[in-house]
DNA sequence: CCAAAAGTGTTCTTTATACACCCATGG
DNA sequence: CCATGGGTGTATAAAGAACACTTTTGG
């Protein structure tokens, strides 16, 4: 959606095509720099930043749209995706708002009675995406993007800084059924990344020997005869997800302590 | 909603009062007889067992509809009320079903375009209640209620069997991080009757000693002086929640084995 | 040869599991 | 006094936590 005559027409006839009163919204997490990081957009007009979402294609099925938002979004196919919370509480939600606003910002002229003023429940999903494979798309309402760390999330749009906490604590309480990295993480990795990707997310550290036993003695990665050179110093082994295990462990979970 | 009228009302104009494509279904989990149960309510004319559920008011919070409809429902003011899943997948659920055979059925005339019948996707929340507190109450299109063992529970209108399995499948997964049992049992309670509810959730065979010995040294209960006389055999003793240690237990979380 | 990161085992402590007998009660 | 369900402890096994030194590498 980039052309002013596409939004001019999302706005005014999107009711036609999308489900009113109900968007998604995407946490969308990646990991780089020994940082997780989430990945939010710039929405010019309400000069603010904000989470990737959509709406719901009136005959869509619910899953398949937050599959088709994130695709359009990062371009990326293979990806883990998960509801987690209906956002439907917060005053925001509940305000039919700034039509005017919008009005003066984008320059459309829209009634108070438009379909995105109305109130809207957020659906929120999150994704775990291997940060390097990301191409993000802006459009007319998005003309920047930037990966945030976690630990250092700016004041959002809407309630949606209660969704990022959410998900995030509903990934911190996950991890311990499930586990995480497929998605984060290149196909070849070294243990001290892995390790540093779980002390991330868990926000505390992890002994080093302890947790490398227990992924391996779990059978969810293995060691290749790989090695990667890492400037001066010893080169580490290589690691690699063993698929099968990854899956069982992901369906049937697993109790973890780490 | 009992009177012709108001259910005339509700069909006709209830898209101004609640919010269109959007409802509530609720798994009422309850415990008797050393069963884990759920309420399903009859629906008439639909000729089938569905779940309890209801509407979101245009102005209303989420989570107040949530308690609102179960309030109405129970007449249940404290209770265990947990949001787990949005259903938006099932072909169910995207059909605009039935407006003829609704016509047909309850004798009032409503076109295909009403709001009743378009597309709606589900918010599930699961409740646990004090089933010998619960005073259910029907209204024109339920007529009738019961309480069904969760191990056989009927087909269900559109996908709700899918709801109902999904409220398990999160009670289950959510007891090893929480207590439970403190909506589901009357204030004072026996070890026997504890134990069994957990045996019951859980759907395996928990050792009696060491469950025993879990939950007091979690201090989540207390043992009492009294003892209840139960006919020609030794006297339990009764016990108690610690009110403080669930709410930080439910807070927090654990993690059980039990 | 040195700075920096990698790799690797053992001990101790805590937690979980398995298991069986005596006790109290009312009829 | 007896049938029934209640109550209790200990020993073994498994899992988790704590802990430090040697190896490799490129500059």
């Amino acid at each position: 959606m980039n052309s002013e005559e596409e939004v001019n027409d999302f706005v005014k006839n999107g009711h036609q095509q999308y489900l009113p009163h109900l968007s998604i919204d995407s946490v969308i997490f990646g990991y780089h720099d020994q940082q997780l990081k989430i990945l939010l957009l710039k929405w010019i007009g309400l000069d603010g930043w904000g989470l990737p979402g959509g709406f719901i294609r009136r005959r869509e099925p619910l899953s398949q749209a937050a599959h088709r938002i994130l695709q359009e979004r990062t371009s990326l196919e293979d990806l883990f995706l998960q509801q987690f919370h209906v956002f439907g509480d917060s005053p925001y939600r509940l305000q039919e708002r700034s039509a005017r606003e919008f009005t003066e910002k984008y320059g459309l002229v829209v009634g108070d009675d438009n379909w995105l003023f109305e109130r809207t429940l957020s659906i929120g999903y999150f994704a775990l995406v291997d940060y390097s494979k990301v191409s993000v798309r802006t459009d007319f309402f998005t003309t920047d993007y930037r990966w945030w760390d976690v630990s250092d999330i700016p004041p959002l749009l809407f309630d949606q800084n209660e969704v990022v906490e959410k998900a995030l604590a509903t990934l911190r309480l996950q991890i311990y059924h499930q586990p995480i990295g497929l998605n984060l993480l290149p196909e070849k990795f070294t243990l001290a990344e892995i390790h540093s990707l779980y002390e991330t997310v868990l926000g505390k550290e992890l002994d080093q020997r302890n947790f490398a036993k227990k992924l391996v003695s779990l059978g969810l990665i293995k060691k290749l005869a790989e090695q990667r050179a890492i400037g001066p110093h010893r080169s580490p082994y290589l690691y690699q997800f063993e698929k099968e295990a990854y899956e069982d462990a992901l369906k049937q979970g697993i109790v973890h302590t780490y």
